[in-house]
DNA sequence: CAATCAGATGTAAGCGCTTACATAGCACTT
DNA sequence: AAGTGCTATGTAAGCGCTTACATCTGATTG
C-alpha cells in the first residue's frame, strides 16, 4: 500500500478491531473470547460474541493462521475417488480428523506420480499441517519434500514390511500368499490372473509378487497367456475371462482377480459361457465389496476395512499434530472370505 | 512478542527475505518470481528459484493469503463419500477445480442437517472462497451465511424449477415421473416403491412426489403396504421385496426403487423367490451404476452423469471466482435407459 | 541532445489476527 | 497495613507475504 490511508477500507467486512469497539474490549479480549473462551469473563465473553453475531464476524482464516501458526487443515492423496476402497478411505479419515478440528484437503493423483507430486506440493502450499497419502511408490524426493517442511505424514492402503515410512494398511502381498494358498490347497495347479494396471502402484505390484511367489514354492507358474492387466471395470473382467478361456492350451481351474470388479466380471462371463463355478473354475476377487456376497455363487473375497484404515490414518496424524511421537501404527488384517465361488481344482483342466 | 527480539526465529524455516538476500534482490522481487514471473528478468527469476530451492523455500501460505486476500480453497458438502454418486461428482469436481489451482476442501454432513451446517461453517472459518453443497434442504438461514460472506455457491445434484439458489443437477421430480409414465404405458397399475430415508432430503422427496403424481394422475395410489423405506444397501433392498411381496392383498406388478442398490437387491430376492423379472414383476433402478446392465436379467433405470454435475457446478464457480456473473447453470438430463428388467404388466395381479 | 516513456526493481505499508508480557484489580494472609 | 497471589484484561509486536507507488535504467523520439 504505502500511502497512510485506507482509511475506509475499500470494501469487505467487520475486523477484530470492530468487534472489540462494539463491545467496549481490546482486541486481545475478542480473541480469547474466540479461542480460549475459558480465559475470559462470561459476562465479557456474552458482549464479545454478541457484538460479533451482530457484525456478522469470525475470525479471519488467513490472520489468525498467520498469527498463531496453525492452519487446521490436513491432505489426502488419493488415486482417485471413483473407486470405493479410497472414496470410503477419506470418508472415515475426514470424519475422524473433522471431530477434533482439523479439516480435510483432497488431492487425486489419478494414479499419476508426476500428478501425485504436484498435488503434494500445491496441498503444502496451501498450509496443510498432516498428509495421508496412498502407497509408496512416488517420485525420488516425495517423502523428503514433505518431511522436510516438518509435515507428518503416513502412508495408506499398504504396509511393507520394512518400510521406512509410517503406514496403515495391511501386507498386500501377504493377502495375496493367502489367496495363492488357499486355492492350491483345493487342489489348482493352473492359474488365471487378471489384474489391474500395475505401473507406480506398489499395492499391485505387492500382490503379483505374493502371488507368484506362493506359486512358484509349489513349482506352479502362471502362463503369460492366462494373465491379463487392465482397468478396474466388470467390464474388463468380462472380457478378459473370456480370453483367457480361449487361449491355446489347458485351461486354467482358477482365476485370481485383482479386485472384486474384476471378479464379478469374471463370474459373469463364466456364467455366459456355460463355465460352471466353482466345478469348472474358481474365481477370487479382492476387497469384498457389498455386491460380492450377492453374487451367484456368492464371491470368495478377501476383506480389508478400508474405513478402518482411514480412521487409523487419522488417529495417528493427530497424535503427531498434539505433539506425540506415536508409534507407527501396526497393520491390519485382511482375512479371506470363504463363498462358493472357489472349490476344488476339477480333475482335468 | 512485544520483545525486541525474537532475532533468531527460534525455529521453522527461511522467509522471503532470506531469500531476497541470498538471490541479491528485493523481497518484492523474490514474490513477483513466484506470482507473476513475467515481471521479472529471466535470469533475475533463475536466481530467485534458485536461492528458493536452496533454502526450501516457498510462500507461506498465511502470509500470502493475508496479503493477498486469495486462499485458493473451495469446499464441497456432501452427505457422505460412501455413496459413489457423491464421491464421483466430488472427483470430477476436484479435478475441474484443480485445473485452476484451486484446491477442494470438504466436508459431509452424514445426512443431518446439523452436521451440514457446521461443516460449512468450519469450510468458511478455513477461508473456502467458493462452496458446492449437495441440496436445497438445509438449516434456516444456512445459505444466507454463505452469501452474506460473499462467497459463491452452487447446488449441486438437484434442480428444481423455481429454486432461489443456482444449482447444478437435474429434475427428481421429472425423472420419476418418467419412470412412472414407463410403467403406466407398461399397463401396471399396482406399485410397489423401495427408497432412501427423505428426512432433509429433498432429491427423495422430489422423487417420491414425482411418482407420486403421476401415478394419481392416472388414478392410481401407492399401497402402504408395498412402500418401504431404508438404508441404502442390497440387503435393503432384498428384504423390503420379500415383504412387499409377502403382504396380504394383491401383490404389485412392479416396484419402483429409490436407486440401483436397492433395485439390485430386489432383483435378486425376486429371483431368490422364484418370481420372474419382468413377466411377473417389473422393477426399476435410479443411476444406472456399472452393475446396472450386468444383472439378471440387466437392470431398467435411469443415468444420470454424476461426473458432469460435478464438472458443471466447479466450472460455474471458477466463473463466479474469475468475477463474472455467470447465468445460473441449466439442468442436466436424465436419461431413462431400458434394459430387460421392465415389462408389461402381468394378466391379473 | 534533451525529453519522454516503458519496463524492471525497490520501498515500505499494511493484510487481520494471536500472544508474551505487563498491569490492574481483588481477595486473602500475616 | 503491607505483602502475596491470582485472575482478567490490555498493550503492542510481530506472523510472512503482496502490492501500490516511487525510483531507476535505458532506449526511443522529435
Amino acid at each position: 500500500m504505502g500511502r497512510g490511508g485506507r482509511e475506509r477500507n475499500g470494501h469487505a467486512g467487520a475486523r477484530a478491531l470492530d468487534v472489540a469497539a462494539l463491545a467496549g474490549v481490546s482486541t486481545a479480549t475478542v480473541s480469547r473470547a474466540f479461542n480460549a473462551p475459558e480465559k475470559v469473563a462470561p459476562e465479557i465473553r456474552e458482549k464479545v460474541l454478541k457484538a460479533a453475531a451482530e457484525l456478522g464476524w469470525m475470525p479471519h482464516p488467513a490472520g489468525a493462521a498467520l498469527a498463531s501458526r496453525r492452519t487446521w487443515l490436513a491432505g489426502v492423496l488419493i488415486p482417485t475417488l471413483d473407486n470405493d476402497v479410497f472414496a470410503s478411505q477419506v470418508g472415515a479419515l475426514q470424519t475422524r480428523l473433522s471431530a477434533d478440528g482439523v479439516t480435510v484437503l483432497i488431492g487425486c493423483s489419478n494414479y499419476d506420480a508426476d500428478q501425485a507430486a504436484n498435488q503434494v506440493r500445491i496441498m503444502l502450499a496451501r498450509g496443510v499441517e498432516a498428509l495421508a497419502v496412498v502407497g509408496e511408490s512416488h517420485r525420488p524426493g516425495f517423502f523428503e519434500t514433505i518431511a522436510g517442511r516438518g509435515v507428518p505424514y503416513v502412508v495408506t492402503y499398504s504396509h511393507r514390511p520394512g518400510s521406512p515410512h509410517p503406514s496403515v494398511g495391511f501386507d498386500n502381498a501377504a493377502a495375496f500368499r493367502r489367496i495363492a494358498r488357499h486355492l492350491l490347497e483345493l487342489g489348482h495347479r493352473d492359474f488365471g490372473l487378471i489384474h489391474q494396471p500395475s505401473i507406480d502402484n506398489d499395492r499391485v505390484l505387492a500382490r503379483l509378487e505374493g502371488l507368484r511367489t506362493t506359486l512358484a514354492e509349489e513349482g506352479v507358474a502362471l502362463r503369460p497367456q492366462h494373465v491379463r492387466e487392465g482397468p478396474v471395470s466388470i467390464a474388463f473382467g468380462r472380457q478378459s475371462l473370456r480370453s483367457i478361456m480361449e487361449a491355446p492350451g489347458p485351461r486354467p481351474t482358477a482365476v485370481v482377480c485383482g479386485n472384486d470388479a474384476l471378479a464379478i466380471g469374471a463370474l459373469i462371463e463364466a456364467r455366459a459361457l456355460g463355465i460352471g463355478v466353482p466345478e469348472e473354475l474358481s474365481i477370487t476377487g479382492f476387497d469384498d465389496v457389498a455386491m460380492a456376497e450377492q453374487t451367484d455363487p456368492p464371491l470368495t473375497t478377501m476383506r480389508v476395512d478400508n474405513a478402518e484404515i482411514g480412521r487409523r490414518a487419522a488417529d495417528y496424524l493427530l497424535a503427531c499434530l498434539a505433539g506425540r511421537q506415536p508409534p507407527p501404527p501396526p497393520p491390519l488384517e485382511s482375512r479371506l472370505i470363504l463363498r462358493a465361488s472357489t472349490g476344488a481344482a476339477a480333475r482335468s483342466a
